[in-house]
DNA sequence: TGGAGCATGTAATTAGTTACATGATTGG
DNA sequence: CCAATCATGTAACTAATTACATGCTCCA
């Protein structure tokens, strides 16, 4: 159940309107979790309905037109006390893993190409990530950044390491995939 | 759509019943993708009408009754097809990582203990990777170890890169969060 | 005035989770 | 014979994905 809490963090950061919501799902907050706007949508109106969070009363617009959400007191306390849960870390789903090991035992047709694909990919991810690390966090100095960015780059420092696992694993994994027969 | 296919990979290397295959993902197939007994029973039902297996010929049992499947040459075709397919990588989509987040928003009272929760599971999880490796994989030579073998130990090369960089990152952000004030 | 793009939404489907129900087997 | 355990399964629910529908705004 993190989306709900992804939603009320972003809102709290700005009030905003669920396609931009949706941009910054797809910028910062996406380093770590994605969403459409199909489920976007749906959760603001939940959000809406629990009292959670308003429209911004300037306008009560119809469809079609731009619907500014606030936090309301009672969203800001929901977070704060989701901040303080426990919830255990998800076991890992890698659709590529069950790939590689159904490669074992029915052959490698197919699976070189896959993995540089992959790696192809995961090197452009990180190669943005590093970008934006050094736009928007160049050379900070412990003490005077507040704790609020010093977090924000630490989960781009995730997104960075995470990116480098799979660029790691996915080298050796290829490296011993070309040295087997295709047939 | 990769769990029909892990399941069928399973049963390749061995004919199975549903509770043998809970317990086969609860071990090496687990390392990267996860199934409760109800998924699997949904699934191998799925595959049972779509011709990809058979229940043994053996026993055709009644429920209660052990019935163990096997996978048919359709089956097998299926996932030689499949290895070959693409499929982009998801995007990551971890729920502490948005719990950092909304810290950074409402304040972190709460998150280091949650945070040395994880660091200690995962530090266990580390652990029992790296006794299943020394187990099954002692100093192997590369040259005479089966294609099938050696990537099976990379998968598990994989689960153990990727619980370092857990560790490594959590104890990062554990380290700023406890020199960040409660209130 | 009509098409491109912005914006909000519905509907249908699939995948995964949680809770529960039931039968069979075995050991005390 | 009965309790524990093994084993298979149903039902209800939640989350996520995919495809589509509709309305507004602006400008060529």
């Amino acid at each position: 159940m993190s989306l709900p809490h992804a939603i009320l963090t972003a809102l709290l950061e700005k009030p905003s309107s669920g396609l931009e919501l949706t941009r910054r799902f797809d910028k910062s907050i996406g380093y770590f979790w994605s969403a459409t706007h199909q489920q976007i949508y749906r959760e603001l109106a939940k959000l809406e309905e629990g009292g959670l969070i308003r429209v911004l009363p300037a306008a009560q617009p119809t469809r079609g037109q731009k619907k500014e959400y606030e936090v309301l007191p009672a969203g800001r306390a929901e977070l704060v006390s989701w901040v303080a849960k426990t919830d255990d870390p998800k076991p890992l789903r890698d659709p590529l893993a069950v790939r590689i090991r159904a490669a074992g035992v029915v052959g490698v047709q197919g699976l070189a190409a896959e993995l540089r694909r992959h790696l192809a990919l995961h090197q452009e991810q990180l190669a943005q990530y590093l970008a934006f690390e050094e736009r928007d966090y160049p050379a900070e100095r412990a003490a005077d950044v507040p704790a609020e960015d010093r977090l924000r780059h630490l989960l781009l420092r995730g997104g960075i390491d995470s990116e480098r696992f799979w660029i790691g694993w996915i080298t050796e994994v290829l490296a011993e995939v070309e040295g087997m027969p295709e047939g």
